[in-house]
DNA sequence: GCGACAG
DNA sequence: ATCTTGTCGC
């Protein structure tokens, strides 16, 4: 598991954090459909916090998207590198992801993000920033519906409705599980929103949350109590 | 102005 | 996100 530091340029309040979504949201690709589901590799990724001690850890999963088998996985822990606001969810969780993914010996694929991605305030959340960052596709799958607006999906597995915000479509509800809770999907980088859907419903044959998204929060989980529960914490 | 608000 | 007991079900 690696150990990572906050940037030096890294946002310390919230309007210099708005800033830098407002200047990276013109580098979004809204124009390519992305990679196939149930080919190649999806990846998940989570992160985990102990806001007593400051510290948050990440994981990085990587999944045969054809079997849902485990291919790859890795860990990073670093400190916490901002506040939770809603609307600036990635300064908390992007310095340390960034190091769970580029820990993992292996191409991505497609990764799948616990959170927004176009679905934001400023249409840039955690996907959209992450997708920038890396270049990777990217998508985000959240497990509530934020400030936004959608209709009740039918109750079969499969079922979509829009998610508004205002006249905007900015993703979709999407019934991963007959008469279960819909999950909230939204376009992240270089994924077609039909993608997007198309991948996060194969990814949850059996349960609400994409498989992905479940294997990354068990390992993050595992990293945090595994670094809380040792000598020689990371914070520098 | 007040509350709500991804994780 | 995180704090938390028992409980229902495969």
């Amino acid at each position: 598991m690696t150990t990572v530091r906050i940037p030096a340029d890294w946002p310390a309040t919230e309007a210099e954090a708005r800033a830098v979504q407002d200047e990276l949201r013109g580098r979004v690709i809204l124009d390519e459909p992305g990679p196939p589901p149930g080919t190649g590799c999806v990846t998940g990724v989570d992160v985990a916090y102990d806001d007593e001690r400051g510290v948050v850890a990440a994981a990085a999963v990587v999944l045969d998207a054809a079997t849902l088998a485990v291919v790859a996985e890795a860990t990073a822990v670093g400190a916490v590198s901002f506040l939770y606001v809603p609307g600036l969810l990635a300064f908390r969780e992007i310095p340390t992801v960034l190091a769970a993914l580029e820990a993992l010996h292996r191409a991505p694929g497609v990764v799948v993000c616990d959170g927004y991605g176009l679905a934001h305030p400023r249409r840039f959340g955690l996907a959209s920033h992450l997708g920038v960052l890396t270049g990777l596709p990217t998508i985000g799958v959240a497990k509530n519906p934020f400030t936004f607006a959608h209709a009740e999906p039918d109750t079969p597995r499969g079922s979509t409705a829009p998610l508004f915000a205002g006249a905007d479509e900015v993703g979709r509800a999407l019934r991963t599980q007959a008469g279960v809770k819909p999950v909230f999907v939204s376009v992240g980088h270089r994924v077609s929103l039909d993608n997007a859907c198309a991948h996060t419903l194969a990814l949850a044959p059996k349960y609400r949350i994409p498989e992905s998204t479940r294997r990354a929060d068990a390992l993050c989980r595992v990293a945090l109590r595994e670094t809380v529960a040792r000598p020689g914490p990371p914070t520098p």
